[in-house]
DNA sequence: GATGAATGAGTGTTCATTCAT
DNA sequence: TATGAATGAACACTCATTCAT
């Protein structure tokens, strides 16, 4: 029956519906606390189900926590494929693509805390997970078509690295969330504030296109 | 007694070197693997001296972890100022001092990680450290001082606020430790590396100067 | 329906194929797990069919224990019976009873491994096994006879309980299988080595004909 | 001083009585049901001490398991070691070495049965107990010194190798003890009753006798 | 000040079994 | 008859912390 292929049975999709949502409360928790100090037992009562089906459906804490990561790198990896600027004239598809950086990770920083907490499991993590690699290459070819069209319109400088640039943009528009907490108690300013947040993404897309535009 | 000043006794000098052991020991451990990650026995067993002085000089796993944090934090803080860089003409002191910045994060990971640990834990214990924000004061204040010697020398645009150059800076010299794992295995680029951090270097003195100097 | 006993439906042959094959899967886990050791789950997958077939058809897991068990032991009675030494001369009679023994526990090591896990549990499901009984008596019977005709021959002892005899056999038998890893780890000599088999069913055979020949 | 060797201290002397009744309840319970059907919960219940001692002195379930069968192997070695029969005459010797063994394994089923369980598991724990060997070298020295005298003597027939004998005399002791339930059900006879016992002892005397006597 | 022994609450994981389709 | 999903009780093991000497 082509029904089985178009109409999945209630029983599949039920299940479909208890792995996403051990996922969704799982990336929140392993967010919140790390990898280490999420607790099974928690997760498990904020689901709808119960500690047993993270075990059935993911194998452990570990791999839970694998899934989680690479759900959320696919989630971001998505948005930027969906984000078509290279039509764009250069300066402005760069204002756009670093705006978008930059607000993604303040929507998401249950993205920017699983990679923080990546970093502090020093990756050994994500490097288990196949498949990233491609999505990767899309953002940096993306930028490096826009930085070849801005150096031959002569806006941008020629021989930038788009790895380079990608890691400019990211790294200002991380900070923000990763380092919220420290810096608000070092200096007194909430990078979460609505003022600031606007004030510090059109500093970033100044700063970045400084960069890119001057000799 | 002035004896316990000038002339620590033998005991109060072995004290404290006991003390900074276990801190030394702990701010490792804390840094490798966050606070939830790290576990007092194998502190304990790194240590010179015992589990139960950990318990004795500190109280717990949490204090260990606020004093290791303090301990962290007054140490840049003191590089910080130490490095005097005002009577460099302004773009000069800029350069040094966002070198400076970089090399610093480069050269203390277990800091940069100690960092994200807090920021993953919401700042709740960098809360309850006090004497913290007289030494970040001076920081800003140095930034302030040049900025406005460049501003009235011409070379930097005027308006420009200490504190959000500190968050550039900070940024862009922290990403580079924080995120190294992610990025290494995302781009295939590590930071670490010594041809790549010295470019790196480069790139983010060149990008801060060009945000600041006048067109 | 006569038909159900000369004609079994498709159905029903494929039943009890489906109930044979997972007795087989079952006997071999059992056997070398043990019962607290062995897993439905993974008896399930190595059986052709599912998990569910197994509680269908055998209630649990206990259950399906006991029903390995009573096939095994139905098994070997069912051999001792088909072996017929009865019209050989006396010694040769028990040379044979006691050399089939011998080969039957090495060829069945998973009898011999299901008879010690049932003593490990102070034998209380074999106690839930009826119509085993019957059957045991049919091999003292045999072991009587030929103890009887011997003795009348003047070649064995006389007054020698067969259930004796067979204990003897039996310890005999019993051991090189059931104590192989640790023998071998002890003493250096493998049981199951075809010279070492070889001999000590030579010396098995001599030992229990001198008892039963001397005074 | 001399005091700390002679006279261990209160604390460690109540050590290694926690040690001790550990390793005593454990033995009991491995070997009524198993290393896999033991609770390490229903252990730590009957000790005096909890649970988290187990892992304090013994590190888990199985580490506790080879301290348990190490100890009963010392125990039968010492045992035998103790037990000097070589200034009988040969036959008597042997026949004191036999019921001396057949006697233990009656008096200690707890070792027995962990002898069952561990070649349930193939004898994987047994083989990462070093010091084994030595001890059983005793045992095979011992009887090989009877043998060459009752050679000697003519009274036993000569090439027997002392290994074998061994065996002899282990497998039919230890059936009594190992098979104990199944015969029980299978041929209602109990080995444990004193009578059946004391009748076996004979037999089985006798049996070995037979066998290694010159005709 | 220093050490090994001890503890209880919790933490990840597994199991036999049952349900819904 | 057959299958994947679901369950709760139990299970082995770990942790920060305290006690006794």
């Amino acid at each position: 029956m082509a029904d089985t292929e178009t109409k999945p049975s209630k029983r599949s999709r039920e299940a479909a519906e208890t792995r996403e949502n051990i996922l969704e409360v799982a990336t929140h928790e392993y967010a919140d606390k790390g990898l280490a100090g999420a607790r099974i037992d928690e997760i498990a009562e904020k689901t709808a189900s119960s500690k047993r089906m993270i075990y059935y459906y993911f194998g452990g804490k570990d791999e839970l926590y694998r899934a989680v990561l690479e759900r959320a790198y696919h989630r971001i990896r998505a948005q930027e494929q969906d984000a078509h600027f290279e039509n764009l004239p250069p300066v402005e598809a760069l204002r756009a693509i670093i705006g978008h950086n930059f607000d993604y990770h303040f929507e998401h920083p249950d993205f920017v805390r699983l990679v923080m907490n990546e970093n502090v499991h020093h990756g050994e993590h994500i490097a288990h997970i196949a498949s990233m690699k491609p999505r990767n290459r899309s953002v940096i070819e993306s930028l490096g078509a826009i930085l070849k069209k801005g150096a031959e319109a002569g806006v941008f400088r020629a021989g930038i690295d788009p790895v380079d640039l990608h890691s400019m943009i990211s790294a200002l528009s991380f900070y923000n969330v990763s380092n919220r907490h420290t810096f608000l108690h070092n200096f007194g300013v909430d990078f979460a504030e609505p003022a600031v947040r606007a004030k510090r993404r059109e500093q970033i897309i100044a700063c970045i296109l400084a960069w890119v535009t001057r000799d």
